[in-house]
DNA sequence: CCTGATGGTAAACAGATGTTTCAAATGTAA
DNA sequence: TTACATTTGAAACATCTGTTTACCATCAGG
């Protein structure tokens, strides 16, 4: 314990590595030697790599999920049976997020980190994030539901992912996106600013009219 | 000639294993193997993997780029130098991606490959698809920022990539979210069927009212 | 027939990858 | 100190990677 712990810094290096160039392009001796860590210690520590990856996304998704909730639980009891707007709801996920990652490393890691878990091979990641964290989720899109209640079900499903595609793609992708940004439109943007950009747009998309009308999954039901 | 040619039989291979896989995930020798041809075969036709994966893309966006290119032209002449509607510019665009993948493969593969481009390390193929295809998405962004004039330059592009955002992420993990959709709200829904829903929900999106104040920026003029 | 390309093939190459092994170091408790 | 478990270290392992080499088949034009 003379210096920083191993394990921690490992999962320091390659949060960064892993977020920079992906999962599968970054090699274990990549992480230990920019760590300063023996190649070995990896697999004595987590097992394999594919256990450091999911190890990288706990240190995130766990204190997440514990705040979250709490904010929530918080939510239910201001608002005490009554319906919560979806105004509130948005905000207070966009401030959890803002807030988890930035007691350790910046935001900006974390999105490029969830963007690559959905966009990446890696089936066991989306399937350990499913188990693990799918619960919050759920809670959310139960509340999402009540806030929008003239909003059909299905087609509330697709517009809660439809901004999540928004929010991931964007944030994952931000700087590359912030350079053309910046050159073209002399818009030096921060992601605080950004997700300010975004509320009345998610707003407004969630509360969108319905499309003119449903023919092609008549024969669904 | 005898049957399919080896260098379109590379390619039809090719793409859908990077769609399901990514690149780095997916090895020359899957990909001959599997389109039961020589290893060598690809280095030979192309010269690298870095090469395939461009032509592999290039397969999609020049036939595309060509279309759109002509419904732009089209359109113009049709409203003679009046402003074209958002609506319509969106709705040509939609079309154009919907018309081009469904001579060849399926949509979901090259939406897919597209959300790769971005999410994926491969500098090489964004700096490739910029230079090699960026026109006529400048084309089209000037015509949007025709139709929406009171929308400022900056916040015009950021909602355009959010829309972007949205499309991609959608379409590029459609398998997976489709399945969610069938399970628990019993909605089978095709391409086209999103697509049709997408169209208010970025329609809004785009005509959103602007966040309340830009403070954070004030100094960049 | 010969010549010279062109396309295809098997084998080898050089290097990188995740993982394992086992000995040395280190810390901890008796 | 002794005894034991934990952690580090260097090296090897087996496998996989993209790429190259050299050889064979085919077929056109002289």
């Amino acid at each position: 314990m003379g210096q920083t712990d191993t394990v921690t810094r490992i999962l320091d290096t390659a949060e960064v590595l892993f977020a920079e160039r992906g999962f599968a392009e970054t090699s274990l001796r990549h992480i230990t030697s920019k760590a300063k860590v023996n190649l070995a210690a990896v697999n004595y520590h987590f097992g394999s790599k594919k256990s450091l990856i999911q190890a990288v996304f706990a240190r995130y998704l766990t204190p997440f999920t514990e705040r979250f909730h709490a904010a929530l639980d918080e939510l239910e009891t201001r608002y005490a049976g009554e319906v919560i707007p979806l105004e509130v709801l948005l905000e207070t996920m966009a401030r959890t997020v803002l807030e988890v990652p930035a007691e350790r490393n910046s935001l900006k890691v974390f999105m490029r980190l969830l963007g690559l878990a959905y966009s990446q091979a890696q089936g066991h990641l989306r399937r350990y994030i499913q188990e693990e964290y799918g619960s919050v989720f759920s809670r959310f899109t139960e509340l999402v539901r009540r806030a929008t209640p003239d909003l059909p079900d299905a087609e509330r499903f697709w517009r809660l992912h439809f901004m999540l595609g928004t929010v991931i793609f964007t944030l994952s992708g931000l700087d590359a996106l912030r350079d053309i940004a910046e050159k073209d439109y002399s818009d030096r943007v921060s992601v605080r600013e950004l997700v300010r950009r975004m509320r009345p747009v998610v707003v407004a998309a969630m509360s969108a009219p319905l499309p003119d009308t449903v023919v092609a999954t008549a024969e669904a039901s």
